[in-house]
DNA sequence: GTGAAAGCGCTAACAT
DNA sequence: ATGTTAGCGCTTTCAC
């Protein structure tokens, strides 16, 4: 293994020149610099992560906390993850994947190690039992997601209730009166995360602004549960013409019972979705959709801890505008 | 920050006997280990991760190296990465995450600067440019794929060739003898990965030993393509009863198009798929399928990793054999 | 613009 | 069963 000790030598200058040609902070004359990079290069060295760590007490680590539940939509979760990756390497830091399995028990052995610097945790929950403690610690923490208390926390995540809003608005404006909401399963709602009834919120005050009537139904996703809860919903309210889904694993089926019944889309009824655009647009209709920004979650999430790094951190929340892209789902009221 | 050298003192002992007792390596008298484990608690002590990879080069961390595409399935991948994760923290170990986008010089920076002891590799190509590295490199890697060329390298993977003589054999038992295979996107042949080439070998192999007559269609998936696919199938092979899908993007979309067509499944058409056991369960038929095995995979690759950093470690080829689960979409062939 | 040297917090001989 | 001590490889004053 080659040292920064071997490379002065091999330089003929000191550690502590190397050390500044590597990290530029000081001033290097040109012949020393191109000597010592030089060297680097004929020996291979690379700097010791670990004595690194030690002695400046910085790892160049975010740790990235994952929810090991796997109810949620996966490829969401993966590219806010790739996101955050690829994000992290261009501010120079490198990502440590935890699951959520270990609990707070994961945020006081990588915060009490030095093994990260920073944080940032997905998958938040309204009460989440993490909090207290990144609350606590004195490192950088940027949650993906809203907890119902926010204050002393950084946080990002789309603007949910705007998203509800949005799709009431966008329906309202095609005519439609009659509104059902397919949500996400009911564990989601129970593990109150928040968004879920963001959404609701938003589209409940948009409704009642525009005079509409919504009927919301969680649902588990899948052909079986949809038949079941697409029944119930024409059989309460047979004058449905607009459906907004936020739940990816009940698209698919609710297009395809729909039009096994003989409704067709978006002649009949509209249907939108609040999802990622590449669901929207591999769905068997090309979905009217609100985007899920994964990347751009991810993206922010890094930025916000690399600035409290860099100690002009600013905590409070960042929500993301919601973006409608109309495509061939929704269209007029029939009649 | 808590140090080892305050928790010696405060216990009344020598700095060696707490990492003594934190490490195990040498008995202690059980007084002191109380008396060492109290004073850790009460001064919440947290063995800095940087010091101690610099004193022991060891980080405790396995690198894990993820496609960044997102042209293969992901929640396989992510599934994976859970496992990995999980899997290493029950051996001590935590998880760098890295992005394939790096390349070779990702293997470089990690191994070179013992942020990692060790690396796992996922979709590996058949002449990965990163494998000259991690042959050369000290440190073990364990790949999740098949390159062309395994020697002195460990790989653990599902036995495709297997998986895909299970395939014919089981749509030949069941009487059928003009099978159509749709396959993953061209893109992922072109560029080599291995898994799909397998796959084709042992249904190839299957095949002819069973007389069956094979049709080979990659597909970009989506219902547009696979609609134009199957026209073509049909119209070469009018013959067609049994379908092996192994594309996850393909399967619910040639559901659809069959029923749409009139052609019931199983009665009419033999549909399997190779695929996640949660995707065959949630298709809109419950799918004959053979399960890919990630969790199993990632698990596999850690332990194989585990082995090798503790020196037990034996390089070579690790395939699951598959398992095909019969479900409602395969019978036998009308008529 | 460059060098010398004192740690950073821990591990692992080497003692006893 | 426990203590002493010499590093591990790097960063960063302090000195010139």
């Amino acid at each position: 293994m080659v040292t920064l000790a071997e490379v002065a030598k091999h330089a003929g200058v000191s550690a502590s020149t190397v050390s500044y040609v590597l990290s530029g902070k000081r001033s290097i004359s040109t012949g020393t610099r191109e000597r010592v990079e030089r060297s680097i290069q004929e020996l291979g060295y690379h700097p010791n992560a670990g004595a690194r760590a030690l002695a400046s007490s910085k790892s160049n680590v975010i740790a990235l906390m994952m929810p090991l539940r796997t109810d949620m939509y996966v490829p969401v979760m993966m590219e806010i993850a790739l996101a955050v990756t690829t994000t992290a390497r261009a501010y120079g830091y490198d990502v440590l994947l935890l699951t959520g399995e270990e609990g707070p028990a994961a945020v006081r052995r990588v915060t009490g190690s030095g093994l990260a610097d920073a944080m940032i945790v997905m998958d938040v929950e309204l009460d989440d039992e993490r909090l207290p403690l990144l609350r606590a610690s004195e490192r950088p923490a940027v949650l993906i997601g809203l907890p119902a208390d926010t204050t002393g926390l950084t946080c990002v995540d789309l603007d949910f209730a705007a998203t509800g809003a949005l799709c009431a608005e966008h329906l309202g404006g095609l005519g439609h009166r009659d509104i059902a909401v397919i949500g996400e399963a009911p564990a989601v709602y129970e593990r109150h995360t928040g968004f879920a009834e963001r959404t609701l919120d938003g589209l409940r005050g948009a409704a009642r602004e525009l005079g509409l009537r919504l009927l919301h139904r969680p649902s588990e996703g899948g052909y079986g549960a949809m038949a079941a809860t697409l029944a119930r919903i024409f059989d309460e309210r047979p004058g449905t013409t607009g459906f907004v889904v936020q739940n990816e694993a009940a698209v698919e089926p609710l297009l395809a019972l729909l039009r096994q019944q003989g409704r067709a889309v978006p002649e009949d009824v509209s249907v939108m979705a609040i999802c990622p655009d590449q669901l929207a647009l591999s769905a068997s209709v090309r979905l009217t959709s609100v985007s899920i920004p994964a990347h751009e979650m991810g993206r922010q999430a890094v930025e916000h801890t690399v600035a409290k790094l860099a100690a002009r951190g600013t905590d409070g929340v960042e929500l993301i505008a919601p973006e409608l892209t109309v495509r061939a789902s929704t269209g007029p009221v029939p009649g």
